[in-house]
DNA sequence: TTGTAAGCGTTATCAG
DNA sequence: CTGATAACGCTTACAA
């Protein structure tokens, strides 16, 4: 089953009886070309089937025309059922295909995995890297950016590289939904929050501190990971020490979405004896019962951002170090 | 803000005091080089920081290791809450990994999309490419087959291309679950299909047809396109032409939720007046109001067995046409 | 406006 | 076991 032998320049220059580097000039759309040539060879591609071997091409021009999105491995598992993983690539597909790029996901969960990553990147099969939604100190970003590779991450970097950052504005979005439970009466607001190891996480978390604390209230706290069954256990532990308890920020929808049924098993009735907010507003939000308050942010807004950040990077261009993202509390039956 | 200039064999070489191609031998870990130069190559390999270039080494060896996973853009929004999307990519991800090939994404949605798919792929830049969720009649797999590259898809290929792919036995899983409603006494068996361009929405409907048919039921559909929009509004064109319907048959979890939601605010009961099954075990599915019966399938493993077909095809042996995986039915409260 | 020719960084084929 | 040297397919000065 050998492969079809694919034409090259040369076949479709003796074909047209031109030149190789004529034929480059019309297919790379140079403008000095005599038309009656540019027909000839157009016909010559044509009848030939040419494509251009891209890896010749970026051989000589030092470009790939793609960028690499990189996430962890549990991304596609942690967030299983919230758009955030199939958002941040729409929008960054979106942006490429805009600037006519090609996108090469990667995954980097594994030990394994990292390191094809940084073979990969830097093995300059890329124009630049996109991280997204990153754990922990990952020096992967500060590695690359030193090497002279635009790098762009979602959320700040936690080792505190000096690398270009697109974040949702989370402190101010959890600030807004705190404070819309105390304005609704609510005094005993407890928090499951996020892991303390992305930034998302330690943010959201840091938000409610501030305004229960600016509220004179008492901070009353569990963690989970983002998923469902860690915001169910972390509802229970809430509720074993806290029975009082009057009100739940939740770091995500998923958890909020757990913890409402946990509430539901205890007797508890929301909003009634216990008001709910959550964060991301992803679809299932508006389907929960109750239909779930929540911090909305844009995420394949995101991604675009990401990628109009890197695309700048790559043209040579300065950018801004940090780009934020803005929130706003969508108010349903929850809370 | 020059990039550095990355370091060649060339450089390499000469640090090491050998030829590029002891260089090379040593890199791609040839055993006929002697230990000692081995070692003097490795240490200078590490002190310039050498990476191979791969459009270099792609352009003389034919081969890229990468291939593309080309899905349809909508693949994001329309999948956009349950792990059809996440979950082929992992699969995908992990076998792609295990052999130590790099995985490119690909969004086809628009038609310059599709061009770009195109010409990267025929552009030699990947070895091979494999087909998520098809829509309609798309030529694209058959042409690239033709054109010598290496493709699988998921799903049986609308327009008949002899192109191996691997599918989900959807028949089956229905045909279980429509026997599951009449063993437990539903003779009134609705269905909400899925869409028609797409073979999952036209084998499931099969599947219920020929379930009630050979039940001697009557056959009453409606149609959405998976979202859970279409759901509610299919379940109500049900209620409406159907008032004494006592089961539902929906093709995805996703319209499933809705249906149910749809359900009870008619005031019907579930499942004591109306039984649903879904179909496909979406992680929402345990979390649904009854949690719902449905019909799960591996859909990682979708993922793992397009790539090993593929990866077997690139390495030139033949493979089956068509590779089904099995369903089972997840009994929980819904039916 | 077009053609010639020099690379781009590897791997592979030969000699030695 | 090692080193020249010729491709691989394309772009791009530089000439004509």
């Amino acid at each position: 089953m050998t492969t079809a032998q694919r034409p090259t320049l040369e076949a479709v220059a003796r074909r047209a009886g031109v030149s190789r580097a004529t034929v480059s000039r019309v297919v790379n759309g140079s403008t000095t070309v005599a038309e009656s040539i540019q027909q000839a060879v157009r016909r010559a591609v044509e009848e030939l089937g040419y494509v251009p071997n891209l890896a010749a091409r970026s051989l000589v021009t030092q470009r790939t025309d793609s960028v690499a999105l990189v996430m962890p491995e549990e991304a596609t598992r942690v967030f299983s059922d919230d758009q955030v993983f199939p958002g941040i690539i729409r929008g960054v597909s979106q942006e490429l295909e805009a600037a006519d790029k090609q996108l090469v996901l990667m995954l980097a969960g594994s030990p394994a995995g990292h390191q094809r990553v940084e073979r990969y990147t830097t093995g300059r099969h890329v124009d630049g890297v996109l991280f997204a939604s990153l754990h922990g100190e990952d020096p992967l970003p500060g590695v690359l950016s030193r090497l002279g590779i635009p790098v762009v991450c979602a959320g700040r970097p936690l080792d505190g590289a000096q690398v270009p950052y697109v974040d949702v504005d989370n402190v101010g979005g959890v600030t807004r939904a705190v404070r819309h439970l105390i304005t609704n009466g609510r005094r005993r607001i407890a928090t499951i929050a996020g892991p303390q190891d992305m930034v998302a996480g330690i943010e959201r978390l840091t938000g409610y501190r501030e305004a229960v604390a600016e509220a004179g209230l008492p901070a009353w706290e569990a963690y989970g990971d983002f998923t469902r069954e860690s915001g169910a256990t972390a509802m229970r532990d809430l509720l074993a020490a806290h029975p009082d308890l009057d009100a739940v920020f939740a770091a995500s929808d998923l958890m909020a979405h757990a913890a409402l049924r946990t509430l539901r098993e205890a007797g508890r009735r929301v909003p009634t004896d216990v008001a709910m907010i959550g964060f991301d507003d992803i679809e299932t939000a508006a389907y929960t019962d109750p239909p779930l308050t929540t911090v909305r942010w844009d995420i394949v807004e995101l991604g675009r951002g990401m990628t109009r950040q890197l695309l700048r990077m790559t043209a040579g261009e300065d950018v801004e170090q940090e780009l934020i993202l803005p929130t706003n509390l969508v108010v349903r039956d929850s809370a």
